[in-house]
DNA sequence: GCCGTATGTTGCTGTTGTCAACATCTGGCG
DNA sequence: CGCCAGATGTTGACAACAGCAACATACGGC
């Protein structure tokens, strides 16, 4: 009988939901070490689990990575959806997306990062579609105000949604990395106003 | 003397500047592997050095890559200063700052993406200042566009920093993470027309 | 009750970051 | 000119890591 004293009791030689557990561990890992000292070994040992086991569920440690990175995806898109479920205003429903996009970003920090710094060649399909989607839903949103007032000023639909994104984009990187002092951003009240103002 | 970049076939014990061919070699190593790729060793190799020999110049990994960071604040600094400084009108200086950040982000993709993954915290207190003065550069730009039209929609100086500073910021890294297709930005033209939508 | 398969383990190889001890060169000082 | 101190480069070592292979165990259908 394995010691009974361990934290995980290791009560079966089988976890039950080892896939789920590794990703759970392995935010709170990259929260900890960031990216760069993320490791499949040590993942696995805050499981409870020999330093091979993540590879019955994750090919490799980029692929945990395209995991954590379609999760936050798909996360990121419904946050999107419901934030413009509440409005009507083709205009508003845009802002809002542009404020949950934002507000997704500080509340998930370490899955923001991970969608957007690993490598795209080693997603899986899957996570590359949920990725899409959350950009389709944007150029939508776009593509709603620009039929709504027709300026004529931006002809292409694409280049108006990227030229929208980038705007929470930027502001929610520099906020992760650091580069806007933290007191300017601490209340639900001043991110709003720092998101609106990025916005425009 | 022959320069240092040349195919010196080790003929001396000596690199005489081993340091500028290592910062050279890890940038060729990270367009090839990209941040996670980039090995210490590896670059030691690429020089024709031995695999310690990085620690006489670079107290780290991070160290290298914080100066390499430090190299693209200065240099992203010299070109805002340099777009900045054929302009007069405080709105179109700033807009040529805009302009000229992500031309550098496309220009140097790696120090770009290097400046702003690499944890603050591990950077050189002479590598923070460079960041500062070019952040601070922008600033300056933003407030005079805002003194210049007294809107008063936005009375903080540094909310409106921030707030430019995200839409360049933003279109940069979607650029660079390989979000928007390429052939929306393969010519100057294509690529100025873009950064003047997000610029909004 | 039995067996195929999914899941977990142990052990191995090659690579890496980092350190310590040693070797070599360069510049200044007599 | 000769010599020494410090700067620079080398060798060897260690622990951690990614990933693979062979083996062990448990679950689920028959």
């Amino acid at each position: 009988m394995p010691p009974p004293s361990a934290p995980t009791p290791k009560a079966t030689y089988h976890h039950g939901d080892l896939r789920t557990a590794l990703l759970e561990a392995a935010v709170v890992a990259l929260r900890e070490g960031g990216i760069a000292g993320l490791s499949l070994r040590d993942c696995a040992r805050r499981v409870g689990v020999s330093h091979a086991a993540p590879y019955r569920h994750f090919a490799s440690k980029d692929l945990l990575l395209a995991a954590i990175a379609g999760q936050g995806f798909a996360w990121l898109a419904a946050a999107g959806r419901a934030a413009m479920a509440g409005q009507r205003d083709p205009q508003a429903r845009l802002d809002a997306y542009g404020q949950a996009y934002v507000r997704f970003a500080v509340a998930h920090p370490e899955h923001f990062r991970v969608m957007f710094t690993a490598q795209i060649a080693d997603c899986t399909e899957a996570d590359q579609e949920v990725a899409d989607a959350a950009f389709g839903l944007l150029r939508d949103a776009v593509a709603a105000v620009q039929a709504a007032s027709p300026d004529a000023a931006i002809p292409d639909a694409d280049t108006a949604a990227v030229a929208y994104w980038s705007r929470p984009h930027g502001l929610a990187m520099l906020l992760l990395d650091g580069r806007v002092p933290p007191e300017a951003w601490d209340t639900p009240q001043k991110l709003a106003a720092l998101v609106h103002a990025a916005l425009g």
